[in-house]
DNA sequence: AAAATTATTTAGGCATTCCTAATTTTTTGC
DNA sequence: GCAAAAAATTAGGAATGCCTAAATAATTTT
């Protein structure tokens, strides 16, 4: 079925996916700004990415993209190189947590099946990459997730810190500093519905205020059962 | 100086200088079949590498090219990548020594410096590749070598195997069902001038007859001192 | 609801790297 | 040394994936 796509297509696949995955559109502005290039760059692949066969995305005119089953597919093979990658680079050759997006970015699109079997045995098949993000299983499945934004947390709940939205360096530095990591629990001791403002306590440390960059990057759990 | 170089012109670059480093030409019909190009996009490339800044072959109509210090310099930095990778790949990712070459060549047009550094040193700064070849060390100079063709000994010297000019895993596989293998010691019982065809000796097996097919993929070290 | 703004698409181009076909140059064999 | 064969080059073109500028569609403001 699909040949091959190219490193660009699997680009825009993978960014369409995971703007759509965190309930977002995949507008084409959207896309522009994720991908770095012009929107009438986009406008032209989605046409094609919808016209080619089998087709991977859904388009209509100033409605943006959602994909295929295919295009699905493809997107979280993809991902899921990306992710195993990441987590290869920081457990097997010690990469810091906020350095390895860049270097996966380029690996993900070249690396056999071969290898990703092979990095995936070796790290024990982990379900979550360094920044928490759930590894779409060996047969295209992303697992179930329950997480929410921390900015949705009303004052005095409760959760346990699960994964990063940003792939920036800096923001991770920045949410790291605060003790913002996977794993960590996280109580939201005030949250303003007025400007989106939060204070939270992290562990045992003191308390701080963030603001909506910061808890809108972070996903938790909430430690009750369903 | 070399903003970034295109996969495609490190490939050219790679090639020519393994083309030329084995004492031979790198002519447009030697680069076209090797790169699985017609000889028409040759003669596009190597103009085009003449005419940039800084140019990274010289290239004069009808006589092949040659690197300048800046091909050269590109040339063994991809070269180093190759080699490096297909050493990380045998040793901490168990590849067969015949199955590395493929997944070498798409990685080592995307790998950082980071990486390269990493994996170099989590191999102890390896001097040689799986097949035996020599890889150029960080400052991008490669090391000295005295290795000569396997069908270059006369009837009765004994040497020690190298490294493997070919990096085709039916060539490689071949090879080392005869015992021949970087290290390995053999002896040739008979040369004939005549056909090409040897009679040798691996360690402490039978004797076999192989052709220049064989004995010209073969680099070997003689005992001997300088 | 019309005007202004923003988002998106269309149209036309450019760079890269490959191709085939035709031509020219070099090499080979007699 | 000359004709035939082989090698290399030129010419013209295609596919990818990006761009800018202009036109159109959608949304927001007043």
């Amino acid at each position: 079925m699909n040949e091959h796509l190219t490193t660009s297509i699997q680009d825009y696949l993978k960014t369409i996916y995971t703007l759509t995955a965190d309930g977002g559109e995949a507008s084409t502005s959207a896309l522009a700004s994720r991908l770095g290039v012009a929107p009438a760059s986009v406008t032209g692949m989605l046409q094609k990415l919808a016209s080619i066969e089998p087709p991977l995305v859904i388009y209509r005119k100033h409605q943006g993209a959602t994909l295929t089953r295919a295009g699905e597919r493809a997107a979280l093979e993809v991902l899921r190189h990306h992710r195993l990658l990441e987590t290869y680079l920081v457990e097997s050759l010690g990469y810091s947590w906020d350095a390895v997006h860049e270097e996966a970015c380029r690996l993900e699109h070249v690396i056999s099946e071969d290898f990703e079997q092979r990095i995936a045995e070796q790290l024990g098949h982990p379900e979550r990459d360094p920044h928490g993000s759930l590894i779409p299983t060996s047969t295209l499945v992303m697992p179930p997730s329950n997480d929410v934004l921390l900015s949705s947390l009303r004052g005095g709940e409760s959760a346990v810190v699960r994964r990063m939205r940003s792939e920036d360096a800096i923001t991770l530095r920045r949410l790291e500093s605060l003790g913002l990591v996977p794993g960590a629990e996280v109580t939201v001791l005030v949250n303003s519905q007025f400007d989106g403002n939060l204070t939270i306590q992290v562990a045992s440390r003191q308390p701080v205020a963030i603001d909506p960059a910061v808890s809108d990057q972070v996903f938790v759990e909430t430690t009750e059962g369903t």
